[in-house]
DNA sequence: ACAACACTGAACTATATGGTTCAGTATATA
DNA sequence: TATATACTGAACCATATAGTTCAGTGTTGT
């Protein structure tokens, strides 16, 4: 068994920073497509394409296979579940966050000077 | 009233792409820090690290204030629901889109020619 | 055989990132 | 007042991104 390292946050945080990016994500989860139609759709040359797919494809979120001279692309199994486990835990670490503030500003409201050091 | 325009997800997914600044946001979650602590805990120049702040500010998942020489680091109250919002919408079309390519595969199955191509 | 098609690779541009050093400015402290 | 602290800005470096053009290669259709 071949030992899979997964791409790092880094590579699909990267990757789903390009609204170019995140559009063939979403049209790819309408249905496959090739490099050419992903090229038509975003009015972009096939270079482009292809460059923004590969750096996809690095980040594991699109698989590609080509096939006679067209290259199909689809999304990745991989999906997004480690990214959205990263945005969830986090999201209540701010929330924990603003939390802890609002209890600051009622002790301050209070009266109480009590240094709010958190 | 001032408009505030919301910093796209270009600029968050960009600033979330790097693994320090993913620290800092750890980091900051747990209670506010200044420059020059986050840069210790980086093992970084303080230029360094004032430079990764600004690019969580821009994102708008950082805001900071300064008094006296300190300047002080915190959790954006803008939070992570967008970003959280999209990647939850598009987790969704990536698994739409095996459970078609599952149908499909069930189809092939039942006519016979069973090629395991997934 | 030959033209059209789909992609690929190299090379080039402009800009951004991630980091540094060095030289400041402003604030606190002894 | 002098010194240390905390940050800031400019300049620099190497690498990556986002895009292009141009010149191929290999495949399909006539």
């Amino acid at each position: 068994m071949v030992q899979y390292i997964a791409p790092p946050l880094d590579l699909s945080f990267a990757a789903l920073s390009d609204a170019t990016r995140r559009g063939i994500i979403d049209l790819l989860g309408h249905g496959d497509a090739s490099i050419t139609s992903l090229a038509d759709a975003f009015q972009m040359t096939l270079t482009g394409m292809k460059k923004h797919v590969q750096v996809l494809e690095r980040a594991g979120l699109v698989v590609t296979q080509k096939v006679g001279r067209v290259r199909t692309c689809r999304l990745g199994k991989r999906g997004l579940k480690a990214e959205a486990e990263w945005i969830e835990a986090h999201r209540k670490l701010f929330e924990a966050r603003f939390d802890a503030l609002d209890e600051i500003i009622n002790e301050i409201q209070q009266g109480g000077s009590d240094e709010g050091a958190v």
